[in-house]
DNA sequence: ACAAAAGTGTTACCCTTACACCCATGT
DNA sequence: ACATGGGTGTAAGGGTAACACTTTTGT
């Protein structure tokens, strides 16, 4: 017989206030990009119907970006991974329901603000893992997204919006495909991320121009038509060309 | 006699402890406009050397962004001004060095996030106001900024920079500049903003074309030279203009 | 044969940049 | 007269959008 989340959350309670900071929440919208989609990992509270994203506290002794990253790492095992912070969310009662019954004294149950990040991985890379207080961890797609717990749906779509706007401004496409890469591939996560289609033959002369892809002496094999040329980016023209953004209005 | 900053802190450290939560401090950089600089709004505490950013702690009644609006009002008796979050600072040592000294258990000395958000004001409207722990608090044109206390200094640049990177998303100049305006002075908000000059015409040009501005048939009298005419922004088509930005990239 | 991939051409249009010119007007 | 403001002209260059044509290649 599994323990349940109650019991569980109460059981660690104590253990809570001593190494976490009281009141302060992260929360990470992990995205990645497979065969034509964009996903995010979201968790499952045990008995709970509702999805969540993978979150955690700060400790006493980490900084915030320590503390994101440790969060991340528990549940991707990767490290070393595109974090970037975008807002912080506070609204008084963002949690007052989901705790409705449980002991006032549980440190989960104190109001908490959610530091929230985006993190851009290589969907081939992670093994979702799910913790103690969780009974699913994995993959969906943003297109399939269920009814998430609390505020999480809010923090979702701001992160959408976020990552949307710095498309000019980040390691977007660096960070979320693998190594290499073709040229549909790069335009699909380009017009997923924009939400919109867009023209092959100036999308093709526009990623050229930019020069920071690499073209490979390899093709995709396997394919049911005509192999395509595989990329990499050029990583230091690639930073180098975010440093002023690839557009700037002004 | 006035009294000290180090008693007045350990006066009141009780009843902080009671009404505002634990770790979150919420930072404010305010700007403003006045004949031809950017301006900050800058407190110093009392007995110290180093200026500061306002700021205060959130309540435990209140959401965050009424924390935010209600630490500008403390300071600059205006409401209703256009705030935005833009970034949180958590390193853990960021105040350690400002708090030696001080008893353990004083409620200032815990260790704070930073919630931090930028205020576009009208300076004409803000009269700065001293509390009891500071003994000055005014305008400092970005140019002339003296030292800052703790991160203070990389909270205000990253400020400035996401001013910048807002110019286009924001209503930046509508609520930078007084009601009535000239293009000059417009222009120069823009230069100052974007750290570099302008050509007169095309930007000329470019403002009216945006159709956010509304010419009056008055002049800005008491120059040295021919009288500018005055310009309001047409606030319902700058909105909608700012609905998908001014220039997106893609 | 078919379908996807790759690369290029074309055209019209718009925007940006940089200068330059004209006029108006307040001191 | 002079300095600032207001408004427009213009030419070069570059980016965008939409479409179309060609060639290559794997099944």
């Amino acid at each position: 017989m599994t323990i349940s989340l109650k019991e569980l959350l109460e059981k660690t309670s104590s253990y809570h206030y001593e190494i976490y900071l009281a009141s302060i929440s992260i929360d990470c919208v992990i995205f990645s990009f497979d065969t034509n989609s964009l996903k995010v990992l979201l968790v499952r509270l045990k008995g709970s119907k509702e999805w969540a994203l993978p979150g955690g506290y700060l400790k006493k002794e980490e900084d915030l970006n320590e503390g994101a990253e440790r969060v991340l790492k528990e549940r991707t095992s990767v490290s070393n991974v595109y974090l970037h912070q975008f807002e912080t969310f506070g609204e008084k009662n963002r949690s007052q329901h989901f705790f409705e019954g449980y002991p006032d004294d549980l440190w989960q149950k104190q109001r908490y603000i959610s530091i929230s990040y985006y993190a851009l991985t290589n969907y081939a890379k992670v093994i979702p893992k799910i913790d103690d207080i969780s009974d699913a961890c994995k993959w969906i797609s943003i297109d399939e997204l269920p009814a998430l717990m609390m505020d999480h749906s809010k923090i979702l779509e701001k992160a959408l919006k976020a990552l949307r706007r710095g498309l000019n401004y980040r390691p977007i496409g660096l960070k979320l495909l693998p190594e290499k890469f073709t040229m549909p591939e790069l335009q699909k996560l380009y017009e997923i991320i924009l939400d919109k289609k867009l023209n092959r033959g100036n999308f093709y002369r526009k990623m050229i121009k930019y020069g920071i892809l690499t073209k490979l002496k390899e093709t995709r094999k396997g394919g049911a038509h005509k192999a395509p040329n595989l990329y990499t980016f050029d990583k230091e023209a690639y930073t180098d060309a975010l440093e002023n953004g690839f557009k700037e209005a002004w």
